[in-house]
DNA sequence: ACTATTTTGTTATAACATTACATATATTCC
DNA sequence: GGAATATATGTAATGTTATAACAAAATAGT
């Protein structure tokens, strides 16, 4: 199966806007099927999301929001954060508390992330067997994982040098 | 190498007491070898964080130090916490912005975690081969990971009947 | 147009975490 | 032992992240 955004690559340049606008066009297409609502603001913040190759916290969003005129308390973008991440249109990492765009929204319902602590940039990654042998290790424990929280953090490769 | 502490099995019955002592007395060891002060706030918020297996949240712990008659603002707790998170003494669970022992301090850097969802209780695993795992998949990215974040949330043996 | 459902506005507050500066307690070295 | 230094704690205020509760508006289905 094709992936339909070209965006695994924030540590490389690319022409992110291809990303935006794929990400924004399979959201809606999604959204459609599901007869779900992406409303103006719900795709506000989707937009503002993947424009940033950094995970962006709800407050940074929120303060965005209301510099373009949209509602700036915190439910607003909470209500616009919460209905993206049940379509699985983007992602919460945890140790950032913050959010990113899902590059597969159509498959993944996790999502495992490379997360560079010097400049801020976000990458997810395939990572292939890694669910399969996740689950192998929770079995022998007799345990049923539900969701999967994988966030590595360390250098990319431009922080590096 | 042999495990110092038995404490691998927050799913199943067990005299968890051992645990607690013997997470202390290799805390009192380490604090020893690297001449580090097991002050008694730090010594009691980590028989805390041990005697659940619940990850504890920094006010829950506040709470409980406030009511033995240790001060009860946060930097108490957060500070103690920060101590014993840099001598790996225990791990902070992203997910639930909580803390809980790490049962094996004198070598291991990350933790991976299962957690109930339905009962809270939470696990520590060794997952020999995911360090390796990741650190190639990582690579493949050139990316340097410093530190792991692996937390999988689901059922445990007990809440899946 | 009427009704039910969904979405948004608004206010307040809960939960988690840090800053900054003062005070006290240990440790070191003479 | 006592002064100087380093480490740890006390205290007040504030910053950051997230949710609850209820009212109003917009939308969809009939």
């Amino acid at each position: 199966m094709q992936d339909p955004n070209p965006c695994r690559s924030a540590f490389n340049q690319h022409d992110h806007q291809n990303c935006i606008d794929s990400a924004l066009e399979t959201a809606k297409k999604l959204c459609r099927q599901r007869s779900s609502r992406l409303t103006p603001v719900r795709q506000r913040v989707l937009e503002l999301i993947w424009q940033s190759h950094h995970p962006l916290g709800a407050y940074q969003i929120l303060s965005q929001l209301g510099e373009e005129g949209f509602n700036s308390a915190p439910p607003t973008v909470y209500r616009a954060l919460d209905f993206l991440l049940e379509h699985g249109l983007v992602h919460r990492i945890a140790s950032l508390n913050a959010f990113i765009g899902c590059v597969s929204p159509e498959q993944c319902h996790h999502g495992y992330f490379l997360i560079c602590r010097n400049c801020g940039s976000a990458q997810e990654i395939k990572a292939q067997n890694l669910s399969g042998f996740l689950h192998q290790n929770a079995e022998a424990a007799g345990f049923k994982i539900e969701s999967e929280t994988v966030e590595l953090s360390g250098l990319c490769p431009l922080c590096q040098s």
